[in-house]
DNA sequence: CACCATATAATGTTGTAACATATATTTGCA
DNA sequence: TGCAAATATATGTTACAACATTATATGGTG
């Protein structure tokens, strides 16, 4: 079904179809997310979180640099932390170089707990399978030229 | 910056690549979308219902009407509406012909905020001017062909 | 016509995002 | 040294999204 369908509507101009259609899209890739997410009782942002201290292959992060890695910048690290060190997935410990800062690192159950949603992670990409990856390429291409034009206000 | 620098990560393929460098545009695309709600007191979704009723011209939906051209399929519209009746953007009347039901519709004074967005709408279409509308044209098509192909479990 | 299934909307509950503000520690400089 | 400014994290507050559950009205069927 076309999307103009879809939402019953006329679009003013393409631009706008492309950005309706960029939000669909984006909802559309984010439902395998959302059941992996359920399934493991964690939200995106801590999900995100999990996935930053994974890649430093167990060294530490202070708050201020997993907030500069989220995806979402304006997440609220300190409380999701602590819904993680609640679940035991991450420990927090100060830092005694500067005792402002917390070391987080991710824990064992943690690193399971990751482990144990790969395959989602999988599933995820899939959703992507109808695009060739010249077609991926040249979406990736689109998607960052919108990004990185400065002439927008 | 290109995506990678960015979320300081390697991607473990062109497809996950895609998948959130389709998060990011769309963050980006919102951010003006956010300033004019904020500006106009609305959620999303208060605005997306205030379109709706607007593109009816004056005729009047019930809520699950509204609901099926929601962008979000999953909003609680009736409270929506709660509050766009308190704040005397719409109107909601009992539908004689079936009791279960209620006639919605947008008030001058929804109109007059709506109108006073217009403009922010025309920025929001703008955020994509960094695109010629052949690439737009190709952007909605693969986006499309995402949405759509039912070969994903 | 009584009853149950369905349709439609409203309400209850919980956790979280988004915003501001506060606390604690360090740094720079008079 | 001592104090203001900067940095890093934590907390307070509010409204909302997402889930389930309930309430009300209609329609079909024996």
């Amino acid at each position: 079904m076309p999307i103009e369908k879809e939402l019953k509507m006329k679009f003013r101009n393409v631009r706008q179809k492309a950005r309706l259609n960029l939000y669909m899209t984006n909802s559309y890739l984010g439902e395998t997310f959302t059941q992996m997410l359920k399934q493991a009782n964690l939200t995106g942002s801590q999900f995100n979180i999990l996935r930053i201290l994974r890649g430093q292959e167990s060294k530490q992060l202070c708050i201020g640099e997993i907030k500069s890695r989220m995806i979402d910048k304006s997440s609220d690290v300190s409380r999701l932390v602590d819904k993680l060190v609640a679940k035991k997935l991450t420990e927090r410990k100060e830092n005694p170089e500067d005792r402002r800062q917390k070391n987080i690192s991710i824990t064992k159950k943690g690193l399971e707990v990751l482990a144990s949603l790969d395959h989602t992670e999988e599933d995820m990409d899939n959703r992507m399978n109808a695009l060739s990856d010249k077609e991926l390429n040249t979406l990736n291409e689109l998607l960052e030229k919108i990004r990185h034009s400065k002439q927008d206000k």
